[in-house]
DNA sequence: CGCGGCCGTATTGTATACAATCAAGTCTAT
DNA sequence: ATAGACTTGATTGTATACAATACGGCCGCG
């Protein structure tokens, strides 16, 4: 489960994935302030390690550092969002080809257990859980294809990915897309490249007309905030 | 000059962008040690503001961070320097067709005088200043694409092949690839967006074919004779 | 002469204290 | 009553002090 090889985990660390977890499973939603102190507390650990904390997520675009005014759970702009499924679609597809490749039984299995973890979160009525298995099928594609930079940046992605759908998810249902997941896991089994990669292409195609992004952000924390900064 | 827009800049960015500089520029040389008290001293700021700096430079690779031993300029392996190429590879040249379908006078005459700076970096014989103005070339078109997300990537990778070429370039002679450059611009000028993707494509491919990716990582140099002069 | 354990020094990790800045509520004057 | 300035409380920005860890030299032993 650790974030990076090769680079030792900190308690800053822990903190850090510990509130990514928590804003990728929508139990922290957007424009939420996360105050040092409240955080240190919470964690029983000093304002130092929750500032390098906050700053690794800041630097993910997790959340917006505001300059004396703190920490908040980042609201990604429309444009915003467009540009990270455009990143996505730059990355995803070529590298769901490279994975689908190079991937053996044991890969295959992996996505599968990956697959099966969301359904269970669906069926538990744990919608949270089952968008954060879903990020973690499409980072594993991109384990697998060997790429850890690459990995990285999409990890990156589906993390803003997250809060974007936080925000402008159009449909409430929980249907999600398993079903896209499925035919990408057989692509992947066959060692389908080309059909893997245009599986991809599709289903980010797909995830992005089931957002509205015509609306703007669902409402902020205060109005004050709307209208000022 | 400022790293990002939206984002407010303190003394801990200022003293990250210097170190950045100084790495892109070869200044600071791939194992070069940072210590905290050096930098601190060398900016005339305390270990708090520097380890801040030093923690985002971690987080985009620039050095790596090892637990209670220090920061040190990063030595990319040979994998790693394959891997950003190939993210290079994945982003860049669509990011070249869309910015030449965008490009005006006005974004043209950006990147020539960038190209005109690079020129004058290699009559000075500044190595060092004319590869960074080459990468700010490559940056300015993810910025003329109009991808924010991706251009940030795109800087990071950039960044990163600085010290990929400090550690694993084959022919130390200056002839470096303007022409390439100029290539591309012309492209850009043209509005031949399937050209301009082209012409990025295959420059990376040459960039990587001037690599050695067979030599080892050479002497690092000390902190304060590399920014002192 | 080489090797292994010990200790001193230097550097990093963390917590805390102080300064600076901001937000909000109060008070006054028009 | 409202607009504006002031003051107060809270929160962040920075520096410093202390604790923990690692590196290097020294000594003793084989």
């Amino acid at each position: 489960m650790d974030r990076e090889a090769g680079r030792v985990a900190g308690p800053a660390e822990a903190v850090a994935d510990q509130l990514a977890l928590a804003i990728h499973e929508h139990r922290l939603v957007p424009g939420t302030k996360l105050s040092e102190d409240d955080v240190g507390e919470v964690f029983g650990v000093s304002r130092t390690v929750v500032r390098a904390a906050l700053q690794r997520l800041g630097h993910e675009r997790l959340i917006t550092l505001k300059r004396n005014k703190g920490a908040f759970v980042a609201q990604p702009t429309v444009r915003e969002a467009r540009e990270v499924f455009e990143a996505r679609a730059l990355l995803e597809p070529r590298t769901a080809r490279s994975a689908a490749e190079r991937a053996g039984p044991a890969e295959v299995a992996r996505l599968r257990e990956l697959i099966d973890e969301e359904h269970r979160a669906i069926a538990d009525n744990h919608p949270g859980r089952a968008l954060r298995q879903s990020g973690l099928f499409h980072l594993e594609i991109a384990r697998i294809a060997d790429q850890d930079t690459i990995a990285e940046f999409i990890g990156q992605l589906i993390a803003r990915s997250s809060l974007i759908i936080a925000l402008y998810w159009r449909r409430r249902n929980a249907l999600c897309e398993s079903h896209a997941h499925h035919a990408l896991l057989n692509a992947l089994a066959d060692r389908d490249g080309e059909g893997a990669e245009q599986m991809m292409k599709g289903h980010l195609l797909d995830l992005v007309s089931s957002l509205d992004l015509r609306s703007l952000p669902s409402a902020p924390r205060s109005l004050r905030e709307a209208l000022g900064a």
